[in-house]
RNA sequence: GGCGCGGUAGCCAAGUGGUAAGGCGGCGGUCUGCAAAACCGCUAUUCACCGGUUCGAGUCCGGUCCGCGCCUCCA
């Protein structure tokens, strides 16, 4: 077994992977902030570390999978105050929050990704988050200023070592207007005395709320221990988000605190990052509607997760296409009769996927071992004997498949023997116009389609052809006059 | 300005120092009533550029150019 290396942010370099406890790992993913829908790039992130997951998981390891829900922040308060409706404000944020937070899983499930372990939210975790302030105030690493608390970033030596910053140059070029209140612009706030129409909550210093970075200290370590393995999240939360909470983390325990840090790179629209600000953010509700949730799974797939992916219609059909490929091909395995995508997957196969994965969880190297057994299976299925392996083989490229996240479907659907239709080109012609491809419409479609074709009525049968593949259905005319179409179940009408 | 990542065929993309995976697209052919799917062949003498190390470099080192990101909320 090729031995786990990822690339640690911290040290800018691949790493052994060695769990702090043999055989188990702790992870925590920062989460979504749920004041609205899931664009691409929180699916880039959440599929990433879903293929993790579900790689270490494959390993053997035991995994304790955490990753939090921030219903409490500015953009969830002003949003909550615009929506208006009932309730205290503290109500009209949770109902909020609950909304979003219910949408997030349903986008989620449709990308395959694997539930964690926990989904702590920041508003349920309060009090944990004031104990640790309370000893970091102790400790003289953090001090009060009115109603606020600071972290003082001067008192935590090293600063700067996750984004690989020097906090000199950092207040340099500091550019946000320094904040009076602070000791230095550095400086972060673990709490916020209450403004007025805020949610708050009581505390030693006065009502308040915590800030921002407390959360992923309190609930991380709350859950996975003072030091756990791998800690993640996107590129875009290494600074300052990450390397406060890492600050005030080890700040507080005295111990180090995430052992492996792990980010993902961003989606971008034409080699730019997607952000509101550019206006160039895609729903992932609005992707669904022209791309099924697994061909946007595997798109994400094609690249390396620490690169950044370059959204574009064209290469969501591409990966459509090639994902077509593989389930075109476990179709075709699956209805030879044999039983093959049961047997031991080959040894060799899963060697070569494990060496890809391994290697900083390669997916995109994982995922060309998979192509070159569907090209040998294309190679030979209409021999009368597979070669030796082939099978196997087959079944390893399913397994793999599966580790990844992605179910194969079989797109081929073998349609019952020409009925007795009388008038069957009026029946075509009705359906069509109906433009309504169910189930029974589509089979009696291809039924006209073969009386059709046994008439030698090209121009009929050409035509339903063409109006098949309007609908995305292809037909494929095999010897002997029988028929299968080709298409996803999720193409018809109901 | 500081820090970081990257530049591989028409496009996407992998690549432990040993002589360029894979996918998509395109072209030609096979199969087919014609197609579709699939197969076969072709589609990078070369890895942004310039030097260096080496028997040997896309892969290591130095420099140049270009793109992107972070330094402010952000997956």
């Amino acid at each position: 077994m090729s031995e786990l290396c990822v690339y640690n942010t911290q040290t800018r370099k691949k790493e052994l992977f060695q769990p702090l406890e043999p055989g188990r790992v702790r992870m925590y993913v920062c989460g979504v902030t749920v004041y609205d829908y899931c664009h691409l790039g929180h699916a880039r992130c959440y599929v990433a570390f879903d293929v993790i997951h579900r790689y270490l998981e494959y390993l053997g390891y035991r995994v304790t999978y955490v990753q939090n829900i921030t219903d409490l922040d500015d953009k969830l308060i002003n949003r909550a105050r615009e929506l208006g409706g009932g309730g205290d404000i503290k109500a009209r944020v949770a109902r909020l929050a609950d909304k979003f937070t219910e949408a997030y899983f349903e986008d989620m499930d449709r990308l395959s990704v694997l539930r964690a372990d926990h989904y702590p939210a920041a508003t349920a975790n309060i009090p944990r988050m004031q104990e640790i302030i309370s000893a970091l105030i102790g400790k003289g690493v953090a001090y009060q200023r009115g109603g606020d608390v600071y972290f003082e970033v001067a008192a935590f030596p090293g600063y700067g070592e996750l984004s690989g910053k020097n906090p000199d140059d950092l207040q340099a070029g500091a550019r946000v207007a320094v904040d009076g209140k602070k000791k230095s612009p550095l400086d972060f706030a673990l709490w916020k005395s209450a403004a007025e129409g805020e949610p708050s909550w009581p505390s030693p210093g006065g009502e308040g709320r915590p800030g921002w970075h407390i959360e992923c200290t309190a609930m991380s370590t709350r859950l996975l221990g003072e030091t756990f393995d791998i800690h993640g999240g996107g590129q875009d939360l290494v600074f300052p988000h990450h390397e406060n909470e890492r600050a005030q983390s080890e700040a507080f325990s005295g111990r180090p605190f995430a052992r492996y840090w792990l980010h993902n790179g961003f989606v971008t629209i034409n080699r730019e990052k997607m952000s509101k600000s550019l206006g160039n953010v895609f729903n992932l509700r609005d992707i669904f509607r022209k791309f099924p949730p697994r061909v946007v799974r595997f798109f994400l797939l094609g690249q390396h997760y620490r690169s950044p992916v370059d959204y574009s219609e064209e290469a969501l059909g591409e990966a459509g296409r090639a994902l077509f490929r593989i389930d075109n091909c476990y179709g075709m395995a699956r209805m030879s009769g044999e039983d093959i995508l049961s047997l031991p997957p080959d040894a060799e196969v899963m060697s070569n996927f494990d060496a890809a994965m391994s290697d900083d969880f390669n997916t995109a190297a994982a995922l060309a071992g998979v192509y070159k057994i569907v090209e040998e299976y294309y190679q030979n299925y209409r021999k009368p004997k597979l070669p030796a392996g082939l099978p196997s083989r087959l079944s390893a490229a399913k397994k793999i498949c599966g580790v990844l996240g992605v179910d194969l479907v079989d797109p081929i659907h073998e349609m019952p023997p020409a009925a007795r239709i009388s008038d069957y080109p009026g029946l075509a012609d009705r359906i069509i116009l109906e433009n309504k491809l169910t189930e029974g419409n589509l089979q009696a479609l291809v039924s006209c389609r073969e009386r059709a074709r046994q008439e030698e009525n090209w121009e009929l049968s050409d035509r339903i052809r063409d109006y098949l593949k309007e609908r995305g259905v292809a037909v494929m005319d095999r010897k002997g006059k029988s028929t299968a179409a080709v298409y996803y179940p999720e193409q018809l009408d109901r």
